[in-house]
DNA sequence: CCTCCACCGGAACGTGAGGAGT
DNA sequence: ACTCCTCACGTTCCGGTGGAGG
C-alpha cells in the first residue's frame, strides 16, 4: 500500500562511522535469511520421500560401478525438482566415496549455460580440461570432453536443470551425450533431464528422447498444507524462535497454492514478509507484513512485465488507461483502438491493424495486466470491454518511462472521439 | 422472429531477421 | 558468400455472432 520501501540490502560490514550499526541492531527476526533464498538445499525435503526413493533406487548402480539409466525430471516450478537432485547427488558422491568408488555428480544450469558449445565447455571444465569459452569448433570440445573423461575410470552423472530452453537450440548435444558411453572405455556417463515443460520432449529427436527418458520421475505440485510444512520446516531455520505470528506460515501457503503450488513462490513470500517486517521495526511478522509482502512481488511482478512490453502494447495499455480514467472504466476495442491511432500519429509511429490490436490486447488479457471480456451490446454491436487490473498511476509511470512514450505524458484523449453512446 | 451493429477471431499470406548448412 | 529454413510479427480477407431494437 503506502510505505513500502526498497529493499535495502544488508551489510555484512561494519562501517567506520557507525551509520551501519543501528541498522544491524533491527536485524533481530532473522537469524539465518539464506535459508529461504531459492538456491538453498536443505538437508531435509518434506513430501519429496517417494521422489527421493526413486531417484536414489535408479542411481544407485553408481555406486556399484555401474552406469544408471538416464533419467527425465519433471514438473512445475518450485516443485522441489533441483533441491531433490542436488540433494540426492550430494549424498551419491559421498556415499560412492565411501566404497571407494569415483562418482561424479555434474550440476549444469541450461538457462545460464544456454548453447551447446557452452554446455560442452562447462562439462569440460568441471573434470579440469580448460576449454576456451569461445573459438573451437564444436566437435572438437565434444572429442576433448570425451577424452578427459575416460582418462579414469569413473561414473559422471550430468544434471541438466532447464534442459528444455536447451533442446530449443538443437538436441545434437544431448544426441551425442547420449550414446557416447558406446565410445568410452573406462568412464560411464548417465544424464539427468529437469524440465518444467512436460511437453518439451516432443521437439526432441525419437532417439534422444527413448534414451534419455529411461527413467521418468514425476512431481507434482504441493497442495496448501505441505507447502505449509515446508515454510514451517525452514522458518525454523531462517527466523529466530517465536518471531512468526500464528497465522503468517498458514497464509503464505494459502497465498502460494493458489499460485499452482510453487514452493519457491511461498518461501519468497515468507522472506519478503520478515523483511517488511523487520524494516517497520515490528517486533514480530504478522500477518499484515505478509499482505503486503504480497502486493509487493505481485507488484513488482507487473512493473517488471509492463517495463519490458514491445512499444506497440504499450500505447494500447496507455489507451486504454487514459480511457479508463476520464470515464469510469469499460472501455471498448474500438475507443481504444482510436486513441491509440492517434496517439501513434502524434508520436509517429506505425499504426497495427485492428485485427493486431485484438490479439495485443488479448495478450495482455493473458499477462493479467487488463481484464478484457467479449460482450454483446445488442443493435451496439460486439465488442471487448476492457478494463485496467493494475493501479493506474504506477502503471502510468512505468509506461512513461519509455522515452518513445514520453511526449504523450502529458495527452488528453480527444473528447469528441468519446462522445459514443451511453453505457 | 429477424436485423444488423461492431467487433471477434480463424486462415492464409508477406516480410525481414537470424541460424544452419554448404 | 550463398541459399534455405524457420520464426516472430503483421496484414488482408472474411465468415461468425449475442442480443437490443424494430
Amino acid at each position: 500500500m503506502s510505505e513500502i520501501e526498497l529493499p535495502s540490502k544488508p551489510s555484512e560490514k561494519k562501517s567506520a562511522h557507525g551509520i551501519f550499526d543501528d541498522l544491524l541492531k533491527n536485524t533481530v527476526i532473522f537469524q539465518n535469511k539464506e535459508v529461504l533464498r531459492p538456491n538453498y538445499t536443505p538437508d531435509n525435503l518434506p513430501h519429496r520421500d517417494k521422489q527421493i526413493q526413486s531417484l536414489a533406487s535408479i542411481l544407485v548402480p553408481a555406486i556399484r560401478g555401474d552406469t544408471p539409466s538416464n533419467i527425465l525430471i519433471y514438473g512445475k516450478t518450485g516443485t522441489g525438482k533441483t533441491a531433490v537432485v542436488k540433494f540426492v547427488g550430494q549424498e551419491l558422491e559421498d556415499k560412492s566415496a565411501s566404497h571407494g568408488i569415483a562418482c561424479y555428480v555434474l550440476y549444469v544450469n541450461c538457462e545460464i549455460v544456454d548453447t551447446q558449445y557452452r554446455l560442452l565447455a562447462t562439462l569440460a571444465k568441471h573434470i579440469g580440461k580448460e576449454v576456451p569459452m569461445t573459438g573451437w569448433p564444436t566437435d572438437q570440445v565434444f572429442e576433448e570432453f570425451k577424452k578427459t573423461v575416460d582418462k579414469e575410470k569413473r561414473v559422471v552423472i550430468i544434471i541438466m536443470d532447464e534442459i528444455d530452453k536447451l533442446v530449443r537450440k538443437g538436441d545434437d548435444v544431448l544426441y551425442n551425450l547420449s550414446r557416447i558411453n558406446g565410445d568410452l572405455e573406462n568412464a560411464r556417463i548417465s544424464l539427468i533431464g529437469i524440465s518444467n515443460d512436460l511437453k518439451f520432449t516432443e521437439f526432441l529427436d525419437p532417439r534422444v528422447k527413448s534414451s534419455l527418458g529411461e527413467e521418468e520421475i514425476i512431481f507434482p505440485p504441493y497442495d496448501a498444507n505441505q507447502i505449509h510444512d515446508i515454510l514451517e520446516q525452514r522458518a525454523g531455520l531462517a527466523f529466530k524462535s517465536n518471531m512468526l505470528d500464528e497465522t503468517v506460515i498458514r497464509l503464505c501457503a494459502a497465498f502460494a497454492a493458489q499460485e499452482h503450488g510453487d514452493a519457491r513462490r511461498a518461501l519468497d513470500l515468507l522472506r519478503v514478509s520478515g523483511e517488511i517486517a523487520e524494516r517497520s521495526k515490528s517486533p514480530v511478522v504478522e500477518e499484515k507484513h505478509v499482505r503486503v509482502a504480497q502486493e509487493k512481488i505481485e507488484n513488482d511482478r507487473v512493473v517488471e512485465v509492463v517495463r519490458t512490453l514491445p512499444t506497440q502494447s504499450k500505447l494500447i495499455l496507455l489507451s486504454v488507461l487514459l480511457l479508463s480514467k476520464i470515464r469510469n472504466n469499460n472501455v471498448s476495442t474500438g475507443e481504444a483502438y482510436t486513441i491509440y491511432k492517434q496517439m501513434c500519429h502524434d508520436i509517429g509511429s506505425d499504426i497495427l491493424t485492428q485485427r493486431r490490436i485484438t490479439d495485443l490486447i488479448s495478450e495482455l488479457d493473458m499477462l493479467g495486466i487488463i481484464n478484457a471480456m467479449v460482450v454483446s451490446k445488442g443493435r451496439y454491436g460486439r465488442t471487448k470491454e476492457i478494463s485496467l487490473s493494475v493501479p493506474m498511476s504506477d502503471t502510468k509511470g512505468v509506461l512513461m518511462e519509455d522515452y518513445r512514450l514520453k511526449p504523450l505524458e502529458n495527452y488528453q484523449p480527444d473528447p469528441l472521439i468519446i462522445q459514443s453512446r451511453l453505457m
